[in-house]
DNA sequence: CTAGATGCAAACAGTTTGCGTCACT
DNA sequence: AGTGACGCAAACTGTTTGCATCTAG
């Protein structure tokens, strides 16, 4: 069914089977320049194939990221972590067991911006993440959730 | 009920009555220096007052935000969001439309570390946000969920 | 032909809300 | 004394799962 040979080669590459519905939604992420929930891009793919389910969206999200041919914009979706350290930090992030530490701001050289940002963004504030994985969770099955 | 004189001033700087849920729900996450799931600090504190629910921890954690005396560490818990750009890059992220942007990496200076982070997190990557308010949500009320 | 993908509906997890009672100011 | 906080249970929202059918390889 009318799939490109671009689509099918990234998901040979990535050990996929290339369907249409993958193929869209794919390319319908790519071509949004945002990163859309996954409400609103089923609503977009539904453009294109009005019987998809919201339920192969998902999981082929779920696909894509464990394939690697998308990543998960924050680690934390799905539980709400809040901050009272109220001095300035960044987080260290263990990308497996998804624990949080602080990281004193002077650990890091300062932020700056080399160019200017889209018209009228007000900023408010930089966050860093430290992204990787922590003591406990590098001994283990490396990138996978821990066991214990 | 045996609150803190601190504890009750810092409500007191913020107009929020003084409770002992509420001074033990704070201090239990001061204590923590790790940045623990609502359920996880819902056992927590029930250590303190049995007899707790977990409604009072989300409706205080959501009043702490609300007072400025906490922050939430991720703007997009609640909706799974994906990123499909290849390319080394930050997000914009707008505090109250939750929209995100991509700025190239280029735009901002080189992320270096400046101290050793504790032993044995290997690093995957740096995440930088550039929390603000995008050109849409900072012409209408600032800070707020916009109408249209 | 077979493993795996899809669509549907039901199940789940995390969070919020309504309401009667209780506590802070 | 009155406003707002608490605790409980029910409602919601976002996400996952089980299963029958269909499709890519």
């Amino acid at each position: 069914m009318r799939l490109s040979t671009e689509f099918r080669d990234l998901c040979r590459r990535h050990k996929l089977s290339a369907t249409h519905q993958r193929q869209v939604i794919f390319e319908t992420l790519q071509s949004l320049h945002s990163h859309p929930s996954p409400e609103v891009l089923y609503e977009r793919v539904r453009r294109e194939i009005p019987s998809i389910s919201l339920a192969t969206v998902y999981k082929n999200l779920k696909t894509f990221v464990e394939a690697g041919m998308l990543r998960e914009v924050s680690l934390h979706h799905g539980t709400l972590r809040v901050d009272s350290n109220p001095h300035p930090h960044h987080h260290l992030v263990c990308a497996s067991c998804k624990a949080i530490m602080d990281l004193d701001a002077a650990s890091l050289a300062p932020i700056r911006l080399k160019s200017k940002l889209p018209k009228g963004f007000q900023v408010q504030r930089f966050s860093v993440d430290i992204i990787g994985l922590c003591r406990r969770c590098s001994r283990t099955r490396r990138g996978t959730v821990s066991s214990s």
